[in-house]
DNA sequence: ATGTTATGACTACTTATGTAATCAAGGTGG
DNA sequence: CCACCTTGATTACATAAGTAGTCATAACAT
């Protein structure tokens, strides 16, 4: 069940994440403007994203296409409530609370997760 | 500045965020309910932390006494603010929204967020 | 056809992490 | 005083993670 993925290796489904399939050569071209990694290494975490099964590949002539095995949300639910989890014990409030510290909320952020709390409330 | 504590080493933090100071045989005691660590693990991770500079010693007779050198809240800030990056490209809205799913979200959490959109929107 | 190139497979090396054992020194019980 | 326990220090060892090199191969350009 515990799909792990690692910090660098989240670099790469994001880029899967927001457009896929890709051949790793589009994804190290995307990873370019971002990380300063070499091919071989962008390589490297395709590949244990594959073994891991967090990707998922289709041969396209001499290489391969990935493509995310488990979307963006499903991944990032589990790991929210997990976070939420290690530091606030669970407790939503006040990983929002310090997410807002900083100005780390714009206003559309506070308008979309009022009229999503107004929703949970029904 | 990135202050990295595993997972392991945050629940050590945990009890010394709750209380302290503590000597290490009081950690593993607290420690004992949660993880089924043997007291040689703790104390390691104790050091590292110390080691991390997460943590602060203070001689009392023959051993230390461990403080916390960064609240909860200092630390959880940056956490939470890099872990929505990482997910969500820094947009909170989806964070919540996550949370919520599975009913993460208790009543009070959302009189709590609501109260603290209000003081936000001012 | 043939040298070049892109690609996946395999290998490598370092640091971090999880988990713990051994060791030495300083008190403690008697 | 001395065997013993507590405590920090040092060392250990397996797996994960970060980062990258080598190799064989299959396609491509000429």
């Amino acid at each position: 069940m515990k799909l792990k993925i690692s910090q660098s290796e989240l670099d790469v489904m994001d880029v899967l994440w927001q457009e896929s399939p890709l051949g790793s050569a589009e994804v190290v071209s995307r990873l370019a403007s971002k990380k300063d990694w070499s091919a071989r290494t962008i390589k490297t975490l395709l590949s244990r994203l594959v073994e891991k099964k967090a990707l998922t590949t289709e041969p396209d002539g001499r290489r391969f296409l990935y493509s995310p095995a488990i979307s963006r949300e499903a991944y990032a639910g589990p790991a929210a409530r997990n976070f939420a989890a290690r530091l606030f014990g669970g407790r939503a409030a006040p990983l929002v609370a310090h997410l807002a510290e900083g100005d780390g909320l714009s206003d559309t952020d506070i308008a979309e997760i009022e009229a999503l709390l107004e929703r949970l409330k029904k």
